[in-house]
DNA sequence: AGCCTTTGACCAGCG
DNA sequence: TCGCTGGTCAAAGGC
């Protein structure tokens, strides 16, 4: 039982991709209006054609929750958790799309709750290109292998699809099938894919789980290395705004807007090297660098969202030129801590007593100034824990990172109070998964964000003002 | 000791 | 050419 609880969600996830093959609803069931684009209804109205779903009516929206129906069948279809959502107005007017590449194969069969007969997995494995006018596209290019079960249930929890599970093809009007079997394009479009390839690429995952997909004999996966999968965000940018190109014309830059949450499960370690306040913005800009490897390029740029409450702008520089960090899943905006356990035990010892507290934005992904509770169950058991890894003699490689962590501070004149959720995933769970080794690529350490359910989330939230979870 | 954030100064592109 | 602005550097200090 205790990989359940590290049900690796992100495997799942990744390790899927699904269309419906017959009619289906695609609507948006949060009612919350996230951007001044969003004067029409909420709901968007599909239609699927042979496998491809394509949005009609569109009203670029965020896309908090979903239910998917699909003719008698429906499927709830939810987020992960409750800041899960896709900025797919960002990604509409794409009307000179970058090959995009699904690259998500349905591999995973769970022995829990699956859900049968009821989608057929995508795995395109060629880029999508730009569509125009009676443009063909080879009936291989959508080959699709056939499985019968989607299983992403562990624990009966999230045993549904979520809306990482759907590519969505949006496009207008309806690519539809002519006789020879060929994806038409009426007439010129733009066309988008929006899969749990696009979070990976803004994470810049390397092909760590597809290695896995091809030791299960699944079909290769192809991921474009030409373009990064940029998708333009014609709508969030602004045309007079260039200066993003004067020493950068030839890096690739993801721009997604993260809860969170997401932004935390980024496995790569950040170090913030500058924050600039930016004319017409509330919020302050910070920049990271990679910090895992020396010389590496990939930047992030990290800027709380207007739009959205707990939302950040992420913009993606460059790529990495390493692996992704291993044992590195706390995915903390900054701080990682590689080198010992002792800091993990120091740093829970130091935090105890601690009142440096700040309260920046960029502070909330921040390992550093953290206060913990000792009255707090949570703040125990992270001293359990780090003590534990501290101490436990074959355990050499676990650090901080091992864990998730969520840590919320509070202003300097409150009583200062930080939680850190890292004690939620216990030490012998990341154990049951595979401590770090550096001689298997194949233990893959990747927190179970259910684990922390939203419920203990919610308590902290007057931790921080109220600002996290309102 | 190492790595982090902070922050003012500087650089460079653009109008 | 100059001022504005975004991006980066690097010293200082914290953990």
């Amino acid at each position: 039982m205790a990989n359940v609880d590290w049900d690796l969600f992100a495997i799942v996830r990744s390790c899927k991709a699904t269309s419906l093959t017959r009619s289906s609803t695609i609507f948006e069931t949060s009612p919350h209006i996230h951007s001044t684009f969003e004067t029409s209804p909420h709901t968007l109205t599909t239609t699927t054609t042979n496998k491809i779903i394509s949005l009609q009516n569109y009203t670029p929206s965020y896309f908090d929750d979903f239910t998917l129906s699909c003719e008698n069948s429906p499927i709830p279809f939810s987020p992960l958790k409750s800041n899960d959502f896709l900025q797919i107005g960002t990604f509409i007017p794409n009307f000179n799309p970058t090959p995009i590449t699904p690259v998500r194969i349905p591999t995973i069969t769970s022995p829990n709750t699956t859900i049968s007969d009821v989608v057929t997995p995508v795995t395109t494995t060629t880029s999508f290109m730009t569509p125009t006018l009676n443009t063909t596209i080879p009936n291989s290019t959508f080959a699709l292998p056939t499985i019968t079960n989607i299983s992403t249930g562990i624990n009966g929890i999230n045993q549904y699809p979520t809306v990482f599970d759907f590519p969505i093809f949006v496009g207008q009007p309806q690519i539809k099938p002519n006789n020879n079997n060929q994806m038409v394009f009426p007439k010129p479009a733009a066309y988008i894919e929006i899969t749990t390839a696009h979070f990976d690429l803004a994470y810049n995952h390397p092909p760590v789980l597809h290695e896995l997909q091809r030791e299960r004999n699944q079909l290769p996966i192809q991921v474009s290395k030409t373009n990064f999968g940029i998708i333009p965000n014609t709508l969030s940018q602004h045309p007079k705004r260039k200066s993003w190109k004067r020493k950068n014309n030839n890096t690739k830059i993801l721009e997604c807007h993260l809860s969170v949450e997401k932004i935390k499960e980024d496995p790569w370690t950040w170090r913030k090297y500058g924050e600039k306040i930016i004319k017409g913005s509330s919020h302050p800009r910070s920049y990271y660098k990679c910090s895992s490897f020396n010389d590496c390029s990939a930047r992030k740029l990290v800027e709380k969202s207007k739009n959205k409450e707990n939302t950040y702008v992420v913009t993606y520089k460059g790529q990495h030129n390493h692996k992704e960090p291993k044992c590195n899943h706390k995915s903390a905006i900054g701080t990682f801590r590689n080198k010992s356990s002792k800091r993990v035990l120091s740093t829970a010892k130091v935090v105890e007593s601690s009142s440096n507290v700040r309260n920046t934005d960029a502070q909330i992904f921040s390992t550093q100034s953290k206060v913990l509770n000792p009255e707090n169950d949570l703040s125990k058991h992270h001293l359990l824990v780090s003590e534990e890894a501290a101490s436990s003699s074959n355990v050499g490689n676990f650090n901080s990172s091992d864990a998730m962590m969520l840590q919320f501070d509070e202003p300097k004149s409150g009583n200062a109070q930080v939680f850190t959720c890292e004690s939620t995933i216990p030490y012998s769970q990341t154990k049951s998964i595979g401590v770090c080794d550096d001689d298997d690529d194949n233990d893959i350490l990747i927190p179970n964000m259910r684990a922390m359910s939203e419920d203990i989330l919610l308590e902290f939230n007057h931790l921080n003002g109220g600002k996290l979870f309102p």
